[in-house]
DNA sequence: TTGTAAGCGTTATCAA
DNA sequence: TTGATAACGCTTACAA
């Protein structure tokens, strides 16, 4: 049996109105009313109906997250950040997984704008100009993490700048032939940005760029696995690889080890991400971190000052990276 | 701006019902008019508002879930497997982390509740009386997956039967020194009912249980990593360990091969779960597998059965493991 | 300090 | 096939 604020209301012998009043404390009640009020939902076991309060009050203090696929290694540790903030605002959330499909974006979009969440987290590679469009129409902020978009608030971290420290890091260890496994060249971020930074240090470094060294992958580690292979199949090897994410180094790693090749001695391997595994691998992954945790946290922070109507002036927030120096360098 | 269903109505000059009518297919309109009404919600950009429409409807097409902790290796697959059928069947999800905290549970089962979700997901290691009391009083349908409790649905494995698979497959390739590191002892699944197939599998072959065999861990690989030292600093050294995590049993080996000893000539390891990782790390893990996607899917299934009024013959679903052998081992 | 009543954006009943 | 209208459970003027 289901009470609502009316059934309250009868058994205290009040009317609805101070029912409301005792359990938003938006008025004062006097404490010997209140107290047979509390009495009532006491008894009654009420649960105010949240759907009902969010029509009146026109919002629901819950939040949508978009991310491409919650069982990728990457996503959990942002989404638990921002979860711990979103729930220090009290708003919770929305999970929707993407698998990076421009459809199933637009879909759950419109999805959450209908369930009128106060505001969105986006993640995924690219953000279509389709889907931007969207989210300028719609009157909810949104804050993107991890990709970038003109018109639209996010936070991030360099990516160009993260991947030629990473692949200075290599070069500074006296690796001079250093290839790379980078990520899709349609991705702005995590392909063409860390690429960009990879170039950057070579040619700073005044070392000739080999095509033959740079190979595109995708994101998971079959794909640095294969990537290796291919790189150490080269008449000449390198002796340094900068995979741009830290499941397909490991990928890497695999394939360097099974052919009999030591790490780092043979082989060095900076991977990038700092996810939770890259500490526990053997041997335990060099890595370029992004702060994984902080991204979501610090994404969900900048959401809820425009959910409060703060003025914010700093709309794109970019975040230190660190590399992580471990086994495999 | 924000456009409601009087807007549209009044651009498409029809009463609000005809919008209705047209949104939800619900009853014939006449193409003419229903013409006239797409187009004015085509115009104005209307998106119904499902807040509203829950309130009336008396139900909001989202569910809860609540984990342990979504950045835990385990439970982003679980997930995966519950979104994705849920979304088969229309319903979002609203994800809750509890961080095993009995506080922190109840608090969050009685925000699912106001926010009036159609049914719950519940993970954790222990169901507290407490919770399961309001979980009963709730009118809303919930299901455990990867615990148990007499008088709700789950779907689990059966963890004893699993551990002692586990084990006689290490007896079974000669092994007579087994020692283990398990969960917590006041885990039932994890804890107490891994390692009591430990010890049936030891009865069955007759080997003397050895209580310096058996280490109690937590579930991070920090634990995993300790209890194989401890472990090994005994002066009959197990051959062969069984971990009741992959996270720990991915310790464990490091702590195996920091040691220099190799794996699994002189130390083998099984572990459980068949997480994501395990197959990845060098050398791979050999591991007793929860159908993690499977369990989600199918508890959000059995969930989506109750939520549709279907009659469930079946509330205790128990799923096969397998194990997946690989080089640990 | 308390109560009455309008209204939030829908759906659904009833009548036309 | 369409339109008026009550109702869903709450908050919030406004009045008492």
């Amino acid at each position: 049996m289901k009470f609502n604020i009316k059934d309250v209301a009868k058994k205290a012998n009040v009317s609805i109105s101070t029912v409301s009043r005792v359990i938003n404390q938006s008025k004062p009640v006097q404490s010997k009313t209140k107290e047979r009020v509390l009495m009532a939902i006491e008894e009654l076991g009420y649960k105010p109906n949240a759907i009902a309060r969010s029509l009146k009050v026109k919002h629901t203090q819950s939040i949508g997250i978009m991310v491409p696929d919650i069982a990728n290694q990457f996503y959990p540790e942002v989404v638990r950040g921002i979860e711990d903030v979103a729930n220090m605002y009290e708003y919770t959330i929305f999970l929707c997984n993407t698998d990076l499909d421009d459809d199933k974006e637009l879909k759950y979009f419109s999805g959450m704008e209908e369930k009128q969440v106060d505001g969105l987290i986006f993640m995924g590679n690219i953000l279509t100009d389709r889907l931007a469009r969207e989210m300028k129409k719609a009157d909810m902020p949104v804050v993107l993490i991890g990709s970038d978009h003109p018109d639209l608030p996010s936070v991030t971290i360099d990516n160009t700048l993260a991947a030629r420290k990473a692949v200075e890091y290599l070069l500074d260890k006296g690796h001079r032939g250093v290839a790379v496994i980078t990520g899709k060249m349609k991705d702005p971020m995590m392909g063409r940005a860390r690429l960009k930074g990879y170039r950057e240090a070579l040619e700073k470094a005044g070392i000739n760029w080999k095509s033959e060294w740079v190979v595109e992958g995708g994101y998971r580690f079959k794909s640095g696995y294969e990537g290796a292979r291919q790189l150490m199949m080269l008449e000449e090897r390198p002796t340094a690889i900068f995979v741009a994410s830290d499941e397909m180094a490991i990928g890497a790693m695999r394939a360097i080890l099974e052919k009999g090749l030591q790490i780092p001695q043979d082989i060095a391997v900076v991977g990038f991400d700092n996810i939770d595994m890259s500490g526990k691998v053997y041997p335990s992954l060099t890595t370029m971190g992004q702060p994984m945790y902080e991204m979501g946290a610090i994404g969900m922070r900048l959401l809820t000052k425009y959910l409060q109507g703060e003025i914010v002036n700093d709309n794109k927030v970019v975040l230190n990276f660190e590399l992580t120096e471990r086994e495999s360098s």
